[in-house]
DNA sequence: GTCTATAGTTGGATAGAC
DNA sequence: GTCTATCCAACTATAGAC
């Protein structure tokens, strides 16, 4: 792998682990094995390489829930497959996470991928609970754009929960309840 | 207010508004108005403070929580008044914001009030959706661990939702499908 | 209890040699 | 492209005067 390779790298996972405000371009550089001369040369600082990691941590995001999303199935059974999809729990979500780092929230910039992925998601789930709608799966008691929100939510919450016990049961849990409380909802 | 309130309250809107990585004790000192030596002199360090304010953070807001929570009206009206009561959005959780960070999650001693609290939480709701289902005021097809994990995650990640639009909307969508969903379960 | 002085470490970056 | 040297501010804390 190339140095700005290994360097946007690096800080995709140290991003992941520590967020913004707590990597610092040395951790960057020695988990790269880089030199700071070396990043400095292909980075202007630590907002561009972040700015780096964070869109390809959005782009993959995006294709990893795209992958499951896209796939065929009615529209309950695409919405629990999303749910249900292995996940690093303990980790928590790459680009959730980023909302609550002062730095990137308060960054235009930094702050931009973050938002169009998760409205991406939001939206996509919520094309995919309509077409539920149009095709008579779900009653029509439902609105596509809410039950969108609440299932990215409940994900990202779930993460929150997993991570303050240390397990993943509580996330497991979460999703459980939320596909239980879908499911009487479906007419065929 | 005394200096060690005055340490204490300022933490605790630091701790809130920045993180615990995010914030340094001159950063309290200064929002507090108080010298670094009164710092030392009431409390051992960062940790030491932090830990003082993180457990009155966590107090406050099972105290909030309980104040609605054992109100009056059937569970479904408890859980919408929990779900719907008034919250400052665009600052999330400042109990569950603690779960994304690093240093916190690393120590044992800091984490424990935020395990606490949002098992706690997690409890409580669980045994108010418990009692809807003695009681036959929801249909015996849920679990209420599981609803309550439900409940607890979709506000924990209405906030992720809040803050990376910079906008409440995307958090009251996604209560208003939870209580939708929840809705038709109720048989009374 | 509070203040100032001091100190070692890290953060974030620039300069210039190679 | 990479390396080393250098820089200044901030972080976290200790020491000792008042």
């Amino acid at each position: 792998m190339s140095t700005p390779e290994r360097l946007i790298e690096s800080t995709r996972e140290l991003l992941w682990e520590r967020g913004y405000v707590g990597t610092s371009p040395k951790a960057i550089q020695q988990h790269a094995g880089a030199g700071q001369g070396s990043m400095y040369h292909h980075f202007s600082g630590k907002p561009d390489l972040a700015l780096a990691a964070i869109r390809r941590t959005a782009e993959e995001m995006r294709a990893t829930a795209e992958a499951v999303l896209g796939g065929d199935g009615s529209a309950y059974e695409r919405v629990a497959a999303y749910l249900l999809r292995e996940r690093d729990v303990l980790r928590g979500c790459p680009v959730g996470r980023l909302t609550m780092d002062p730095d990137v929230i308060a960054s235009e910039t930094l702050r931009a991928p973050v938002t169009e992925t998760l409205e991406w998601l939001r939206e996509r789930l919520a094309g995919i609970v309509q077409e539920g709608l149009d095709q008579g799966e779900f009653t029509p008691a439902l609105d596509a754009d809410e039950i969108a929100s609440t299932i990215v939510a409940t994900v990202q919450g779930g993460y929150v929960l997993a991570r303050s016990t240390g397990s993943p049961a509580a996330f497991d849990a979460g999703v459980r309840g939320l596909l239980a409380l879908l499911a009487p909802h479906r007419a065929g």
